[in-house]
DNA sequence: GGATTGCTCATCCCGGTCTT
DNA sequence: AAGACCGGGATGAGCAATCC
């Protein structure tokens, strides 16, 4: 199953394979979430799970992300985290418990997720049991080790492909390739015009344009887009 | 012949920096 | 602090080449 997870293509599929994982490993359910670094704000978040909708409005609704000692753990450590009732020690974070296992989130094995460009995120597995140590201790440690590997790994993979086929760089003319060359090389519009032998204000229409391809704020901003589709070198 | 595309140019406004 | 200056950005008009 970890090799067929490595074949998804889509994050349909490849949700589909991590749920059935959860389940023949003996989970109830199961999240994986990721951002792109551990500063970026827990909203943008991407979220995999077939945790019960109601439970997740919940949790995001009270912002328990806030005080959940299991994001705690993940935010300071790359070990594993077997997490149960004890796990929760100060009033708030009992009451993020309460919550938990009134809806069936009653313990779990939580693997950190610190990824090779700075990624930030947890793979949760979750039982309704008050401890999942006997599942655990059936399958072993450090196959869900290897586990959270694949599915970081197969995860980036379909990221990326989704990615490439959104920034698809835009048809720029002759004249806005030039333009946008002589920007990234840090020349002002005037000594482009110099070099291009032509108006200060045909440079800025041509960068007007490109920036408008490229869907950028500023030329600086439409430059990094260039450097990126491969349109211009850095 | 009309529509579209690419290029050039003029004018205006805005925000940041420098000078007095 | 106020004005001058500069770079960046937006808008609109005109012209030439190309396509259907």
């Amino acid at each position: 199953m970890l090799e067929d997870i490595l074949m998804c293509e889509t994050l349909e599929a490849w949700s589909k394979v991590l749920f059935a994982l959860a389940k023949e490993y003996g989970f109830s359910s199961v999240l994986f979430g990721v951002k792109p670094t551990i500063s970026t704000p827990f909203s943008s978040s991407t979220i995999i799970s077939n945790y019960s909708r109601s439970w997740r409005s919940i949790y995001d609704a009270n912002a328990y992300y806030e005080v959940d000692p299991v994001v705690f753990h993940c935010l300071n450590s790359s070990l594993p985290l077997v997490w149960t009732k004890e796990n929760f020690i100060n009033k708030p974070e009992q009451q993020l418990y309460e919550a938990a296992s009134a809806s069936g989130v009653c313990s779990g094995l939580c693997m950190p997720i610190h990824g090779p460009r700075g990624e930030f995120g947890m793979l949760n597995f979750i039982t309704d049991e008050k401890s999942p140590a006997d599942v655990i201790r059936s399958k072993g440690l450090p196959q869900f080790a290897l586990m959270r590997d694949y599915l970081i790994e197969s995860f980036q993979k379909i990221q990326s492909a989704a990615e490439k086929e959104v920034e698809k760089p835009p048809k720029l003319t002759a004249r806005e390739l030039e333009c946008l060359k002589w920007v990234a090389a840090g020349k002002t519009s005037w000594e482009i015009s110099r070099i291009l032998s032509c108006a200060e204000v045909t440079v800025n229409y041509h960068v007007t344009n490109f920036m408008r391809k490229f869907n950028a704020e500023s030329r600086q901003h439409a430059v990094i887009s260039g450097i990126r589709s491969g349109l211009v070198t850095p």
